[in-house]
DNA sequence: TGGCCTTCTGGTTTGCCATT
DNA sequence: AATGGCAAACCAGAAGGCCA
């Protein structure tokens, strides 16, 4: 669909909006207030508010497409021309550029942009264009498949990065042909020369290929291995299973793959009697007993003629009910075996063997006196708990060792119990459990708890007291280089170092506002400045705290606050200290608002007529203006 | 072709809330 | 009561679309 004449450019006449190839282009209204300078620039009568200018007018500088945030660009739906922009190129009313003439729309677009021109050259008047280009609207035509022929003088070009290390270079005296896949470009001379690429064998890894490889680990992996038999020869393996073969008695033809060598010996319970067994017949036995001496008159003699078995055996109950069987066995003529209520014994400090009658006699007047081992019968030992490693049995409440000797020593128990009694009395102490004073112990530990407690409190005072004044004295310092280095900035920066300060003081409320935050009048009409001056910028200023910029409320009661004091400037903090020997970094500003404020005044603006006639209260002034008359009007 | 309307964008004003 | 902050409403200018 052909574009209506009135939506064309101006000066062109081309389309705008996006051409055939999507290309945007845009299309700009005249502003209010270009208007007289635009229709000085462009030489073709007739233009107007509603005219049009396309975007291939002005510089690229002078458009806003977008804006970059986070380094990222974010187009604009509509392009915008920037304050003060006037076009610039083309602006001859007889030249059509190629790619927007209605009758060329088949051109390739992209030629357009490289008949531009550089931003170096001066501005392009109609005087210096070509007078008479619609024959060929277009000098080089774009062939997308082919190479790129140059009719003409080239300007710039656009290098692709990514196309750099497939390209090979090809000089000449006027231009260097790019190859990249198989069309190639035409740059001209003036470009600097492109230093090969090196190609790297790594895919997208910038490594360099030969770089030796070191590994961290090295692994040896192996093949399993069988089950190798020992051989004779190896005498650190072998030597053991000679040894366990020997011990044993086993076959010394067996072969064996033991991990471990165990050496069994003969169990040690086996009486070895050199001496042979008693072997008397009745009266032979009743020689040998005689003149042996009875402890008491509870011991007898018995013989078996059988199993030429002799005994000398007492009978005894204790008064608690217990009955005592004490038997010695005369084994040989030498040598005698004791046994309580049928258990071999061997006491302590007793002899066994005996060479005269007299001896049996004291053997036997030994064991009689010798008690029976009663066991432990403490009652505070009876619920000791003790582990499987115990060398005692519990039987009732009555520990006994399980190595129990039977018969007692000096005392009621045997040398076995009574160290089984030790142990226990030990375990006791050590369970809390088994402690019927628990409460005691417990509160021994928690008086012992709190005087530790106090003594780790004082401690601590006494750290946080030296901890506190270290930093103190740190702060101090911290503070003292501060303020000196503060000291070294101008008045203005000093203010906003002050209020950066003061801001970070201040303890955010609810949803983070800074409601007790106070700027200083003077920095508030600084912030003001900025404000009026860009507010977009003042809101990215603020917005990313590169400044601690107030909101935008607090600036306008702050301006409506000074209005309505009937211009008390100074009090409203908006006056700069003249004397100050420091310029703030807003005086060139303030002195360009200045100028503008005296240039439209001197075009006659409605407001004003004179410069000192803007100070009166009585002539109504844009608020903007207003604060600008007022800080002048002091300075 | 000119004018009107819609849309988009940025700026301003107002009201409410929270804190000191 | 004073002050700061925020969000929503409101306003203005410019770009683009539509229509007679």
């Amino acid at each position: 669909m052909e574009k209506k004449a009135h939506k064309r450019c101006f000066i062109s006449g081309c389309c705008g909006k996006n051409d055939k190839e999507n290309t945007h282009v845009g299309v700009f209204s005249v502003p209010k207030a270009s208007l007289a300078i635009w229709q000085e620039i462009i030489p073709k009568d007739g233009l107007t508010t509603s005219s049009k200018i396309c975007s291939r007018h002005f510089e690229e500088a002078d458009i806003e497409k977008g804006r970059i945030i986070q380094d990222k660009f974010y187009p604009y739906a509509r392009w915008s021309l920037k304050p003060g922009a006037v076009p610039k190129l083309f602006l001859g009313s007889s030249i059509s550029l190629p790619s927007s003439l209605p009758n060329t729309k088949d051109a390739p677009q992209k030629c357009s942009s490289s008949k531009t021109v550089t931003k170096d050259s001066p501005i392009v008047l109609p005087r210096l264009l070509p007078k008479k280009t619609t024959d060929t609207p277009c000098s080089h035509v774009c062939d997308p498949n082919g190479s790129l022929p140059v009719n003409g003088p080239v300007t710039h070009y656009i290098l692709l990065q990514e196309s750099l290390p497939s390209l090979t270079f090809q000089n000449s005296n006027m231009n260097t042909q790019l190859i990249r896949n198989g069309p190639s470009l035409n740059t001209p001379s003036c470009l600097p020369p492109i230093s090969p690429i090196p190609l790297v064998q790594n895919h997208n890894v910038g490594v360099a290929p030969f770089t030796p490889i070191h590994f961290d680990h090295d692994y040896v992996v192996d093949t399993a291995r069988p089950n190798v038999p020992v051989e004779k020869g190896n005498s650190e393996i072998a030597a053991p299973q000679v040894q366990l073969q020997e011990s044993l008695s086993m076959s010394s033809s067996a072969v064996h793959d033991f991990d471990h060598c165990y050496g069994i010996r003969p169990s040690s319970s086996i009486p070895t009697v050199e001496e042979p067994y008693l072997d008397l017949d009745a009266v032979g036995c009743r020689d040998f007993i005689s003149g042996v001496r009875f402890p008491s008159a509870e011991w007898y003699w018995s013989f078996n003629e059988r199993t030429k078995l002799l005994i000398c055996s007492c009978h005894s109950i204790s008064h608690d009910g217990v009955m005592t069987i004490k038997t010695v066995r005369i084994l040989t003529k030498s040598k005698v075996e004791l046994f309580l209520n049928g258990k071999s014994i061997k006491p302590l400090h007793m002899k066994f063997e005996f060479q005269m009658k007299k001896e049996l006699s004291n053997i036997l007047e030994a064991f009689h006196i010798r008690k029976r081992c009663k066991g432990i019968v403490e009652e505070s030992l009876t619920d000791v708990k003790v582990t499987d490693k115990c060398a005692g049995i519990k039987d009732g409440n009555v520990w006994r060792s399980k190595e129990c000797l039977g018969l007692a020593n000096i005392n009621v128990l045997c040398s076995k119990c009574q160290l089984l009694k030790k142990y226990l009395r030990r375990m006791k102490k050590k369970d809390p459990t088994n402690s019927k004073d628990l409460k005691k112990n417990y509160k021994q530990k928690l008086n012992t708890s709190r005087k530790a407690l106090q003594r780790m409190k004082c401690k601590m005072e006494k750290y946080s007291a030296t901890i506190n004044q270290l930093r103190r004295e740190r702060q101090k310092l911290i503070w003292n280089d501060f303020d000196a280095r503060i000291k070294m900035l101008n008045p203005k920066e000093q203010l906003v170092v002050k209020t950066m300060i003061a801001k970070a003081k201040v303890n955010p409320g609810r949803n983070d506002r800074l409601t007790a935050m106070r700027y200083d009048p003077e920095f508030l009409a600084d912030c003001l400045l900025i404000k009026q001056k860009s507010s977009a910028v003042y809101k990215h200023l603020r917005s990313k705290g590169i400044l601690p910029l107030p909101s935008q409320s607090t600036l306008l009661r702050m301006a409506k606050k000074s209005n309505l004091e009937g211009l008390n400037t100074e009090e409203a903090g908006l006056v700069h200290d003249s004397d100050e020997p420091h310029q703030n970094t807003f005086d060139s500003d303030q002195l360009a608002s200045k100028n503008l404020l005296e240039e439209n005044i001197e075009n006659g603006s409605p407001e004003s007529t004179d410069f000192t006639e803007a100070m009166s209260p009585e002539i109504v002034l844009p608020e903007t203006e207003e604060m600008i008359v007022e800080i002048y009007s002091v300075e």
